[in-house]
DNA sequence: CCGGGCATGTAATCTGTTACATGATTGA
DNA sequence: TCAATCATGTAACAGATTACATGCCCGG
């Protein structure tokens, strides 16, 4: 899903800021997907000057004062219509697999550690996903749920398979 | 990893042009990464110029010649050390993921038929990985075949995971 | 007083894809 | 004859990150 189709998705429900966008990203679905400002802001003055979007300028006292933006009804179709549209591949790109496919020019020890910090680099991003969600589990819906937990058996199966792997690492000698 | 590393790591091996690298790419890890011509071949003259590899030509009679990359030391010492620094962190986009969130806004046959196509996705990439590299496997060393292992078993898991969801969308009514 | 959070934004840069151009050979 | 495979390459474009610029408020 493109940035402008995500962040159609997240106005379906909210008024929001490019800032309280940025936010959600990071909060709510690092672990499928991410953006920066560099791409939130111009996204947001596009789609303002496609009529998807509306700003209004929201005062504020003791901050500064943000833009709020609301979808339009152009937009609210525009958005499920490309939800209906197929599914793309997913993209990913592994650097541990990357790695691990050329482990024959290392050493044993520095194969298992490699293997090691990768583990951790995902328990951090699961137990991430589990501490923050655990409030966005109460206040998302049901579907919201579903994704919530396909990505905890995601991560629980991936550090599975990560901690055989370190295993087979350890028995082969140099 | 990056493009040039990645390319390093091919020819620490094997002396290979920009042709078989893509082939390399297309067949034994499409699963984890992936690159086009338009990226390849750029890289190659980069890395002539830093002497990083050299290059010969291989004339062929019944095709066009050939460009053959060779590794130097210089590559060697710069792929190994490359290969010793930290992994980064996996970059996923799951284009199903990020619809399955905003699921309440489309109706429940349309919501299990993402899902299904979602699966059929999954399967074709897994099959398409259990044909190519039952050679692959044959010719790979230790590491590569427990690289192969964790592709098969990671799409294993997947999969589950995709049929324990859609037996969840199929679950909830409008 | 200083660091961090709030809040918006731009410019440079990077990295990669897509589409195109070229042209020979081979098999159906 | 027509499509596919071999083989190299470039230009245009897309999409995003990073670093920077600005500036106020609040708590320690």
């Amino acid at each position: 899903m493109d940035t402008k189709t995500f962040i159609l998705g997240l106005l379906m429900s909210r008024n929001l800021s490019g800032y309280d966008i940025k936010k959600t990203f990071t909060m709510s679905f690092s672990y499928f997907s991410g953006l920066s400002y560099g791409s939130i802001y111009p996204a947001l003055k596009k789609m303002e000057s496609e009529e998807l979007i509306t700003m209004s300028i929201k005062v504020q006292e003791n901050a500064p004062n943000k833009k709020i933006y609301t979808i339009t009804d152009k937009g609210r179709d525009v958005f499920v219509e490309s939800l209906k549209k197929p599914v793309k591949e997913d993209k990913m790109r592994s650097g541990f697999l990357s790695k691990l496919f050329f482990f024959s020019e290392i050493h044993k020890e520095e194969r298992v550690e490699l293997a090691r910090q990768y583990q951790n680099v995902v328990k951090e991003k699961e137990e991430n996903l589990k501490s923050v969600n655990e409030t966005a589990r109460r206040t998302g819906d049901a579907f919201q749920l579903i994704n919530y937990e396909f990505g905890l058996r995601f991560f629980s199966d991936l550090s599975k398979n990560i901690i055989d792997t370190i295993e087979k690492l350890e028995n082969i000698e140099e």
